[in-house]
DNA sequence: CTTATAAGG
DNA sequence: CCTTTTAAG
């Protein structure tokens, strides 16, 4: 990923970024402002805000319209979208009553893009007694949002926009998506069932996975460490933030990958950007 | 105040310091363990301590023995005393079963004195409708206190030791303890309730201020700085942190005062470290 | 403004 | 291990 002095002006390409910040005050003593004005995407869609719109730092989101879901828990969840185009309307269900209100979910139409921010739930292991609640309710989060996946999809084409759902999936769809398959295979975003989930709502004819797609066969690039122990520095990590794209979005897909700077200091949240230039 | 290594070491001193270190593992990253090095007192009491024994960092007290009631409250109060002399005794109560297992008052004997460690609570203003308890409860401490006070003096001169009560007080006494008198007067620990309450545990046969003897005119030293706004830059500090001391000891007390360093970057806490030299 | 806590990740 | 909250200072 290369910052976007590096591009030529003439190429007309659209940059958009997701970026789980673990806590946007957070994310901005550690450096977001300067990411941004760096790397400059048209888009970024943002997850775990965990802020209301008013208690984000002042001036961080400059020159980007906001477009905010903070759910109604304090300090957690939350989803944004910037764009340096106006929205032309903005939607915060993904239609199960159960999980409105939450923070999980935001949708923007731009003028060709109809382009989500989603924060699935993390969930649990089925094996852990004491937070099973918490795997049931990933697992009656998944089918919602997959009829709404499509529903959101073939709204956008009908109104002659592209489709791109971004954001913390919370899942690592194959074993190239996580450093350590083997010990991960009751993990939760790495069980059987979150698996075949994500397959099923991919294919030729819905969504893309867009950067898997430009590295078909690499292991990552990851797109998230755990805060504990050396993940990091071992590059301990999962593939969990996507962008999934409408056919013709996906195929203009040229340059896609996660940001990692090499420098520990530089590390903006325990999720790295993932961004995608699309020409068009 | 001097390094140690600055006295001529033929000269027989005893050196007691005390500190509210506002939470033991935050002054440990802060640089506790180095102050201690530097200063190598032979007793040293801590108020604010937040945290269980066992939760104290691993190493920071070597050389030391060290007494601690952590109190019943988790990540709150809590005191010490570290004492290089083997404690005789150690008692956690100062009588009032309303303050008992609060962690707020440590007595040890040491071969020839009884040292003790005070966390006094800090009150709010009368004035303050939603935090009038926490005014009536110091006003409950202070009397219950000073009736332990005379006894635990009467005892230990009983027993052949001298007296000494180090701590924080959370009381200015007179108009040179605090940078701002005329605008504290209905702030918590400036009270005239509270200021009468400390002249009356003060006196020639009972208990002497040792800092202030030493200093008898001077404003400060002040051991205590708001963390809000620009109190330390400015000095705008309060002396509520105290050795009062029996009246032999107090004799002996050749120097004391407040150990401020310079450097923002040296701040262990929001209070200083309070040292008095007794030749002994 | 800082320290703890708790729950969540 | 980090971020939030809440309470306390």
């Amino acid at each position: 990923m290369v910052g976007r002095s590096a591009r030529l002006a003439s190429l007309a390409v659209l940059r958009i970024g997701t970026l789980n910040v673990n806590g946007i005050r957070a994310a901005d003593r550690r450096g977001l402002r300067q990411w941004l004005a760096e790397h400059d995407p048209d888009v970024l869609t943002l997850q775990e805000v965990r802020a209301e719109p008013d208690l984000i730092p002042e001036g961080v989101f400059d020159g980007y319209h906001l477009s905010c879901d903070a759910g109604s828990l304090k300090g957690r969840n939350g989803v944004a979208v910037l764009s340096k185009a106006k929205p032309l309307d903005v939607r915060t269900s993904m239609g199960a009553k159960e999980f409105a209100a939450e923070g999980r979910w935001i949708e923007v139409d731009l003028p060709e893009l109809t382009v989500a921010s989603l924060y699935l739930p993390k969930g649990a292991s089925p094996d852990d007694a004491e937070r099973i609640e918490a795997y049931h309710r990933k697992m009656r989060y998944l089918p919602a949002l997959a009829r709404h996946l499509t529903k959101a999809r073939r709204a956008a084409a009908k109104a002659g926009r592209e489709f791109l759902v971004t954001g913390d999936f919370n899942i690592a769809h194959t074993e190239n998506d996580l450093k350590n398959p083997k010990t991960n295979r009751r993990s939760p975003g790495f069980l059987a069932e979150e698996r075949e989930w994500f397959s099923q709502i991919l294919g030729p004819r819905t969504l893309t996975d867009v950067v898997r797609a430009l590295h078909p066969d690499q292991a990552g690039p990851y797109s998230w460490w755990s805060w504990r122990g050396q993940a990091w520095t071992n590059d301990a990590g999962w593939r969990i933030d996507y962008q999934l794209a409408s056919r013709a979005l996906a195929d203009a897909a040229v340059t896609g990958g996660t940001y990692r700077d090499p420098s520990y200091e530089a590390r903006i949240s325990d999720h790295a950007p993932v961004v995608v230039d699309y020409r068009v």
